[in-house]
DNA sequence: GTTTTAAATTTGTATGATAACCATATAAAC
DNA sequence: GTTTATATGGTTATCATACAAATTTAAAAC
């Protein structure tokens, strides 16, 4: 491993130039949304490639959902959807990263536990309060008890009553799964963190039954600023500089057998 | 259109079946992340059909970054990374659903305005002036300015500094774009709304300035209430009942021509 | 003018062949 | 013994052709 040489080009396939080529020409609008694209046989004639190249191209269309085609009649693009969110990996995981997620979280479980305060019906409380004690069976088994703290806010989400909540926090728990591990771990070490952490919990719970809204909002919105700070103070082994990766073996890549 | 007959059967592809099957194994576990998969002679047999249809699978499976094919050595099913953050039309254009939309953007918006008033800089607060201008010269043209107020919060959230809560609520802003602009719309036939809206910026506007977070806060959820408030009050021949579509020539899917 | 029928067009599938690439084993060179 | 060259079989990528199935278009029949 001398000077490190770069990765030599993968041989950018011909479908894939293909499939980049059609997509540019529907994202620059050079193709409106209902016309028709040419045939297979034509692309394949101007791109001068076979039938099969440019089927497999489409079918990358097909999968993006750009495009639909109808066996008979051709090849039609879609009118653009609404295209997902997501936090590009490559910097989600750095530690600056995490800390800027950790804040839309806790907005969110602010504006949850505000909700939650109320909307909450007998049965959510009943939910929730189990889903504490969860926490504590873990802990006492010796666990973290990091899948039952993510149910247990999983089910104030739900008490709130709003789906979108739910599943954009649900969204963010992904990226800070290996944050809250990290945490989980560090009071796993000090008693007095972990009652910290029970104590705050125990405060949200209390105002959401007793439907004070604003209470909930404040215990959430400390819960979340102290998250911040135990991520902060949390193994500084664990964070490598800036540009480093989080929870490799949870996000990370396929194994790239041969390539050096 | 007499009775209204269920569509007929699209006739499933067999290229999609295979695909499905082959995803399923992978997301059930069956296939685990680095395994190779049989190879495409080997999977055409055993689906029992062309070696065509298998490569058209595995294209989709490729799109959907399930696996990974190399070529000489075979097809390798990935880690699977974090899926993107999607809420579904058919529900996302309820009436309700634009409400709940707008609880979660309302959360997003009351933390950035406080991070915002926190971080400004100089060109940050010049930047969010201008925006707010030009709001006023859409006005002055008689046009609503939903774009402009668009990009007026956008201004705010850049000065918050924090990309992923630009970026969560971009996704929200699409959601959202029809509703805004109805209640733009009904801003410019009462003068009044109007300026209300207007005020309600200036208040966020002078919080941030000074660099009062709690105030801005305070300032961007109330005008998010009073939006809320906007919308239920919005012309309700525009809201059709709970499973109403919204914006559809915004989101629309693609003209379904043949089938009734 | 409307319906029926036929033909042409186009995507979906099948099949076989070739090229490029990979993995591994074996032999040769040093 | 280590490295390099070569051989070999397996796998994906691409090509070419053919046929099936669905749609569209046009002609024909009434």
């Amino acid at each position: 491993m001398s000077s490190s040489f770069a990765a030599i080009k993968p041989a950018i396939k011909l479908s894939d130039q293909v499939a980049s080529a059609l997509e540019a020409e529907i994202r620059e609008g050079r193709i409106q949304a209902g016309d028709k694209l040419p045939t297979e046989a034509a692309l394949a004639q101007q791109f001068e490639v076979s039938r099969t190249v440019v089927r497999e191209a489409i079918s990358r269309l097909k999968s993006l959902g750009l495009v639909d085609s109808r066996q008979g009649s051709g090849v039609y693009v879609k009118a653009p959807g609404i295209e997902p969110l997501h936090f590009d990996l490559p910097h989600a995981a750095s530690r600056e990263a995490v800390m800027q997620i950790v804040e839309v979280r806790r907005a969110l479980e602010s504006e949850v536990a505000e909700l939650a305060a109320q909307r909450r019906s007998e049965a959510d409380v009943q939910a929730i309060r189990q889903a504490m004690q969860r926490i504590s069976d873990a802990v006492q088994a010796g666990r973290d008890g990091a899948e039952e703290d993510v149910e247990f806010h999983r089910a104030i989400a739900r008490a709130a009553g709003n789906p979108f909540l739910i599943s954009t926090l649900d969204y963010l728990a992904r990226f800070l799964q290996g944050a809250t591990r990290v945490t989980r771990a560090n009071e796993a070490r000090r008693s007095d963190f972990a009652q910290a952490v029970t104590q705050e919990h125990e405060q949200i719970v209390r105002a959401i039954e007793s439907g004070d809204a604003r209470g909930a909002r404040n215990a959430a919105t400390e819960h979340m600023c102290n998250a911040l700070r135990r991520i902060e103070q949390a193994d500084t082994t664990f964070w490598a500089q800036d540009g480093a990766r989080l929870a490799q073996p949870l996000v990370g890549e396929a194994p790239s057998s041969s390539r050096a």
